[in-house]
RNA sequence: GGAGGCAUAGCUCAGUUGGUUAGAGUACUUGCUUGACAUGCAAGGGGUCACUGGUUCGAGUCCAGUUGUCUCCACCA
């Protein structure tokens, strides 16, 4: 006796299993056979301390998908896993860890021993999310692991370091940057995200020196005028023309600073003269740099002000600083009014702390020359993005984004291999660790600062694949084939991947980047922490499945939109996989046969119509399917799958199938072939999507390959198109459907019989499915007829036939003559339509021949349907 | 200020290069213990495809504009 399935659907009897069973065969290797071709993708490296969240299983959900179908369609594929070290994220974490458990502070414990905790977290945390991927089952080959701090990246990241500061794209300098009070570290631009925040306006009046006259600007942050080096008038600013050059003085600090005049001021805007303030404006510092003013750094670290030019503000928070400040200036008269407004804060992406921007000696990447190539590989098409408008988002940033700041000063990362000699300050960059000046022989001491974590995860296509060492796996499968992200992260990494990849590899990474939405809760809201309205995908899992759960995140949307995420849609996936369980079930307690008789498609001659329409059904499909992932259609590909297998295949085929397979003999052989065929090609076609019910159902069934995910992928085959018969089949359907439409109205319940004539011209297909018509439209018996001359039948036209039943109890003559008399109506519409289509000059000269014919064909059989109609008409008036 | 998305059934969304009578899930109505599945089966109602104009034999689909809405980038202090 066959393996039976488990009556219920229950993944989590066997989803664990299985995957354990996956890895213990190694199939997510690659396939060393060097004749096939080579299909990869890297992963983007989740966050090491992070746990797995919604946005991460779409996005290891699509990239499986494509894997599995590669592998299937016998590639040698392979799918690098890794985690990235996240140095803000994770030293936050762990510094937030070591204050509550032990009220300690980083400092405290000193940069080594610190680090020493923070990898102990990292090795704690390190497989939580490795794990949370396994449980979706993801098929990485988990022997290449990478982190983006093991030797292997740091070694990558060293070389590259050392590369770009030797061409001079690597620099020190003493700049504006955006610095975190909070995190206390610089931060390039793309971490600073920018949110509107009411705030006021002031306007405070400066004295001009020697004179009666003063200014007044307008600022929104007036502590920053402790470090006022000049005010800015416009050119030709016909108002403010007889104060260019004068001196004027800055009230409360009574600095004299001068009048300048720079186009960058807006004469409309505010008052129209600027307080400029170079180390703590990214404009004034431009300013300043044109007209060579002092730059005066108010601000310690910290956000307070500094002792040196603070005054009586010093050490005062700059908040608290704005107030007193304030406060001073209405005192002295200064102050002329405060107006409220709405202004744009940049904020700390790890921590939403107000960032602010000063004047900092960091480490920075020149872009521009960089940024060529990388814009040229996009521009010409080398790399796609999918969907294409992407490019232009990335086009755009490629082509304004500034110097990019890499230093940080955290103690997470990767250090920066620069070496300072205090003794003769000489500076060297090193790949190796160093500790002689080279020019003076002194002590060198390595820069405290590290990399910002993009730096070394814009490494990770190559880094992860053995470069900088000339690997076998380099070799192969660099290039990788697909990058899969979202759209959130194109600034911060997968721009920084290209241009990486164009300088030190000199060919791209990858050559589509697949781009994806993010998951929102069902109102539409962004999952958030501090909303709570966060799903957890492994309690999704624990509950539906994680087959359900991969199907509700790659059905229903189409790429690079954002998608809602609801109970509504997992249970729908649910009951799909319900579906499909119960379909297979059925067909396994119906094969008794051993499996060599199953397998395989039944010879020509055995199959019945409906067999070779399902098989012509499914041949098409694969096509479909087929077709659809190449366009990285993932959603319409799983929609054309779930509808073949609810509707086509267990709604028809399978109760079409009812008919012979309870008997014996060639019928009923060819019967349950073609249901162990077609099941197993859904189950193989779906695999990608569902891996783990498919793979379960598989090993019931009747199989030849030890496990789903190693056996081909369903082709499309010309020589399993069964034309007329698929046709024949969709007569029947169509008379069936007229039948219980019928039968429905006039509330007949199926349990009673009735006798069914038939007027056709195709009597031989009507014979040959006449078992399936008892079963499927409820008849009796079918008698073939040339015309059916009495009234006390409902009648039914379709274009392949006219149908009678006799239901005279049921019959209602009036309600039957109005219905019948609505349907000529429609049907004469149709082909009133049809017919003026057809006359057009235009288009019967311009349409393709196939539509034409197509409307040819249509208008036959609404004639067809007319001339029943009226026939059946005549007869009941 | 710049760029982009979205606007289709009550709700959530598909609709691939323009080509049958615009689809799905869900909700709703009616009937059904039909040889696996009520997480199911059958039948059904429900849409001026935001608006205006254009291109075309033909437009939900392409173009221009309008309105509403969301997002990203820039940052006029």
């Amino acid at each position: 006796m066959r393996k039976e399935l488990a009556k219920n659907y229950a993944p989590r009897e066997f989803e664990d299993r299985i995957y354990q069973n996956w890895c213990e065969k190694g199939y997510f290797a690659p396939d060393k056979d060097e004749k096939k071709p080579a299909f990869s993708i890297v992963i983007p490296p989740p966050n090491v301390t992070g746990q797995l969240h919604m946005g991460h299983a779409l996005d290891e959900t699509l990239q499986d998908i494509l894997v599995r179908t590669k592998r299937m369609q016998g590639y040698s594929t392979l799918w690098v896993p890794g985690t990235d070290h996240a140095g803000i994220a994770t030293q936050i974490k762990v510094e937030e860890a070591l204050r509550v458990n032990e009220g300690l502070t980083r400092y405290d414990l000193g940069r080594e021993k610190f680090l020493d905790r923070v990898w102990d977290w990292k090795n704690q945390y390190g497989s939580r999310i490795i794990n949370q991927l396994k449980k979706l089952g993801s098929s990485c080959d988990w022997s290449r692991e990478r982190f983006t701090m093991d030797e292997g990246c740091s070694k990558a990241v060293r070389e590259v370091f050392v590369n770009l500061y030797n061409k001079g794209l690597i620099y020190r300098g003493y700049r504006i940057i955006n610095w975190c009070p909070r995190c206390l570290t610089a931060l390039s631009d793309a971490e600073v995200e920018y949110t509107e925040q009411p705030g006021s306006f002031w306007h405070i009046r400066y004295p001009v020196k020697d004179s009666d006259e003063f200014v007044t600007i307008a600022t929104t942050r007036p502590e920053t005028m402790l470090g006022d080096t000049a005010v800015a008038v416009h050119p030709e600013d016909d108002r403010y023309a007889h104060l260019v050059g004068k001196t004027l003085i800055l009230p409360i600090v009574n600095r004299e600073i001068p009048v300048i005049a720079d186009e960058y001021v807006e004469r409309d805007f505010g008052t129209g003269c600027v307080k400029i303030t170079p180390a703590h404006d990214p404009n004034d510092f431009e300013v300043g740099k044109r007209h060579g003013l002092e730059i005066i750094k108010v601000m310690n670290d910290d956000a307070t002000i500094s002792s040196e030019y603070g005054g009586k503000y010093a050490g005062m928070d700059r908040y608290e600083a704005r107030r007193e400040l304030v406060r001073d200036l209405e005192d002295g008269g200064y102050l002329v009014k405060i107006d409220p407004c709405s202004h744009n804060v940049g904020t700390c992406y790890r921590c939403k702390t107000t960032v602010e921007p000063l004047t900092s000696d960091q480490w920075f990447v020149k872009m521009e020359p960089l940024a060529k190539p990388a814009l040229e590989v996009v521009k010409s098409g080398e790399v796609k993005f999918e969907p294409e408008r992407f490019s232009k988002t990335y086009i755009n940033w490629m082509e304004n984004c500034h110097d990019w700041c890499i230093s940080r000063q955290l103690w997470w990362g990767h250090r920066i291999p620069a070496f300072y000699c205090d003794k003769c300050g000489n500076m060297e960059v090193s790949k190796e660790d160093i500790t002689v000046c080279s020019r003076c022989g002194g002590a060198l001491r390595q820069e405290e600062d590290v990399l910002d974590t993009w730096f070394s995860s814009a490494l990770w296509p190559f880094s992860t694949l053995g470069w900088p060492d000339k690997t076998e796996d380099l070799k192969r499968y660099y290039p990788t084939s697909v990058l899969v992200t979202g759209y959130d992260i194109i600034f911060f990494w997968v721009a920084r991947m290209i241009f990486s990849a164009m300088e030190h590899m000199g060919e791209k990474p990858f050559s589509t980047v697949f781009i994806h939405g993010l998951v929102r809760d069902a109102q539409g809201r962004k999952m958030s922490k501090s909303l709570g309205n966060g799903i957890d995908p492994l309690k999704v899992i624990d509950q539906f499945g994680a087959d359900a759960l991969r199907f509700a995140l790659a059905t229903g949307n189409a790429p690079g939109n954002d998608m809602r995420f609801s109970d509504e849609k997992i249970e729908s996936a649910r009951n799909f996989a319900n579906k499909l369980w119960n379909a297979s079930r059925f067909v396994l307690m119906n094969l008794s046969e051993e499996d060599e008789e199953l397998l395989g498609l039944p010879s020509e001659e055995d199959m019945a119509i409906e067999d070779k329409w399902i098989i012509s059904r499914f041949n098409a499909l694969t096509k479909t399917v087929n077709d659809n992932i190449e366009g990285y259609e993932i959603g319409v590909a799983l929609a054309e799958i779930y509808s073949f297998t609810w509707d086509t295949f267990c709604d028809w085929y399978i109760e079409m199938a009812k008919s012979r397979i309870f008997d014996t003999g060639k019928s009923s052989l060819a019967a349950k072939r073609t249901l162990v065929y077609v099941l197993t090609g859904i189950l193989k076609l779906l695999h990608p999507y569902m891996p783990f019910i498919t793979e379960e159902i598989y090993q019931a069934l009747p199989h030849t390959d030890e496990s789903i995910m190693i056996s081909a992928y369903p082709t499309y085959s010309e020589s399993l198109n069964y034309k007329t018969e698929k046709e024949d089949v969709e007569r029947i359907i169509g008379a069936i459907t007229a039948i219980r439409a019928r039968r429905a109205e006039m509330n007949v319940p199926p349990s009673k019989k009735a006798k069914l004539y038939v007027q056709t011209k195709y009597k031989d297909t009507f014979i040959r499915a006449e078992k399936i018509l008892l079963k499927l439209a409820s008849a009796s018996e079918l008698i073939l007829t040339e015309g059916y001359d009495k009234d006390d039948a409902v009648s039914i036209a379709t274009d392949a036939a006219v149908m009678y039943i006799p239901l005279s109890e049921v019959i209602d003559f009036e309600k039957e003559i109005a219905r019948l008399r609505a349907e000529k109506k429609k049907n004469e519409a149709e082909i009133e339509r049809i017919e003026k289509k057809l006359s057009n000059e235009g288009f019967v000269s311009k349409a393709p021949a196939a539509v034409i014919d197509g409307e040819r064909a249509k208008l036959k059989k609404y004639l067809e349907v007319r001339e029943a109609l009226e026939a059946s008409l005549k007869k009941l008036s």
